[in-house]
DNA sequence: GCAAAAAGTTAATGTAGATTAAGAGGAATT
DNA sequence: AATTCCTCTTAATCTACATTAACTTTTTGC
């Protein structure tokens, strides 16, 4: 079933009447991108939250050099969002598209918003999710200030090992932040061969 | 009073009964630090979320060299805690101190949990609070990686107005990722005079 | 199965910001 | 009122990473 990882991913937290799963799962709407294909894109308004269930999409920004900056990676499980533009209905600043053939859930901002109101754990799901979401960014900028490439590198390894067999270096090099050049040298500088 | 910043600042989101009032102050507690005091001390758990009602409190980490990192201020009306440790109970990697004599309120990991469990509007307020913080922090990332540092500093300007009279200017550059010599030479050297 | 595009590599050169050091003005503690 | 500490400044030197460019290898689309 389409619904099930979603369905199972809100179980790790909650526990739900079929009541309330039938409920909530009327109000996500799926949908099929190839890869390249855009499900947002910047100066849109960002009016979906996106759950990932097959694949993987990323969400980036670009600089005024025209080169994308990656903030985010969405395999299977995971959910996506520009927040800003959701919560704010302002344009978005992030693309997110398809780094290969994605099967995504997505739910507008209104029926989000029914359901926190009519399901109050399906909120209590959406508080947690948003305060480990917040963890995560908060750590995220101390490693970003703190570390240096190759231990943020290492981190990302650490993190995502399966993101790094099937991403290509590009990619990491960007949510890493250096240039693709850069994290191509200092992998094969620094490692004995 | 003590709490009515507190109910104030959640009263723009939700409107609370009195007695929903009245048991949501119960669990908060008041605490007054002098200037360079800790309210979290980095290794250990951080089992509170702080409120800050005056005075105003810093959040940072230390590198491998000792030099510290400032990931947060927070001036009156505003939530501060290592967002990780208070959710996993680890120990925590950055320390809070107060940057002037601060007045905070505090509640407990389990007082917090029980009024979001008792009170739904006290959980939805919390909801939006933490996704507003994470879009925050999201666009704050993408800031750090394509803005140069004269930028930076703007926004931080742009940001707290108030925070750029009233702050060291070694603690702003420390937010904005750059060395105190280094922001004091782009402003003497950028600015005409 | 082939052409074209995308990804990865290597190396020379450039630069934003760090580091170190040393001095000057301010503010806090006695 | 003096002492101490903290903040800010200036300047020389250094470095992690960016940029540019040219080349090779792999992947993709038709």
């Amino acid at each position: 079933m389409q619904h099930q990882l979603l369905l199972d991913g809100i179980a790790k937290y909650v526990s739900l009447s079929a009541d309330e799963q039938q409920e909530i799962i009327s109000r996500f709407h799926y949908k099929k991108v190839k890869k390249k294909q855009f499900l947002l894109e910047t100066g849109d308004v960002s009016n979906r939250s996106l759950f990932v269930i097959s694949g993987c999409l990323r969400s980036y920004a670009v600089d005024k050099n025209g080169t994308e900056h990656v903030l985010q990676f969405a395999p299977t499980g995971w959910w996506i969002t520009d927040m800003r533009s959701y919560l704010t209905g302002e344009p978005a600043r992030l693309s997110i598209d398809a780094i290969e053939e994605t099967e995504v859930l997505y739910v507008s901002k209104a029926d989000f918003e029914e359901l926190n109101a009519h399901i109050s754990k399906f909120e209590h799901f959406n508080r947690v999710l948003a305060q480990k979401a917040l963890a995560t960014y908060q750590h995220r900028q101390i490693d970003n200030t703190i570390l240096a490439a190759m231990e943020r590198y290492a981190n990302f390894c650490e993190l995502y090992p399966s993101l790094i067999r099937s991403l290509p270096q590009k990619q990491v090099a960007s949510y890493i932040g250096v240039t693709p050049e850069f994290l191509s040298k200092m992998l094969n500088t620094t490692l004995v061969k």
